[in-house]
DNA sequence: GACAAATCAGACATGATGTCTTAGTTTCAC
DNA sequence: GTGAAACTAAGACATCATGTCTGATTTGTC
């Protein structure tokens, strides 16, 4: 049982979300963003957090005059898919439909997701 | 950025998939099962994770004879619920229907799995 | 009592993670 | 050109989760 690094941390989260609102941003729009009133140390933390994402390949920076401007390679969407693959693959041995019947009967679906759903049911239906 | 534990690490799942699997269970089995030719020090570390469960609350324990019988107090579904929640939390504001969307459509589920869902979706709707 | 097996209690090494420091570089205003 | 301000680069650091392991103690059996 060798410890497993988490794919994305939780300070390393709250930067891309930064990123995916915001979009493209450089390190000190990034830090005034997530620590407001903070100083060189938060920066450098922010810094250091963008490293690991480009690590991971999670973050792209390109340099624009003097500084760095970094960009999300990773959408909100892949992360979701990312996790619930995880899930799926320790707790259901790999499949997904447990995790289906689990949201949809206990989601508290409105009428109108209710709708969307079966519409998107439908569609798929046909095209299988 | 406080740093927060796992809710349930790597080897404290595996503890509990067996338990999953073969029910209520001594540490000797339990290290049986998942360290085969295990000695003293894999006996402990399996007695260490499954204190660290019962902390948790995730695992009881009672005395029969002399050797503690232990069991599993949260279910596998559980565990797959927490942790859709948490990913919904962390990245969908806690909405669960980006989540079902992703997978429907991403999940490549077979004829019959669509069926099902297809029930699923018309038996709430008439609850709803 | 002696032996075996189980429990109890806690030490320990490693490494991930969030934070921070220092030094060096570039740019601009005056 | 000098100083200030801003940015980058590189890495140190403390903390703590996590998986593993050791030793002592208890308990039951022959």
């Amino acid at each position: 049982m060798a410890r497993r690094p988490q794919d994305v941390t939780d300070a390393e989260l709250e930067v891309l979300r930064a990123l995916w609102e915001i979009g493209p941003a450089t390190i000190r729009t990034l830090t005034d963003r997530l620590y407001p009133r903070g100083g060189a140390s938060e920066y450098a933390t922010v810094q250091k957090l963008l490293e690991r994402l480009e690590d991971k390949a999670y973050v792209k920076h390109h340099t624009d005059g003097r500084q760095n401007v970094f960009t999300a390679r990773l959408r909100r969407g892949d992360l979701v898919a990312q996790r619930l693959r995880a899930t799926a693959e320790r707790l259901c041995d790999g499949s997904l439909t447990p995790l289906i019947t689990h949201l949809v009967s206990a989601g508290r679906l409105s009428r109108d997701e209710l709708r969307e759903l079966r519409r998107l049911v439908d569609r798929l239906s046909k095209e299988g």
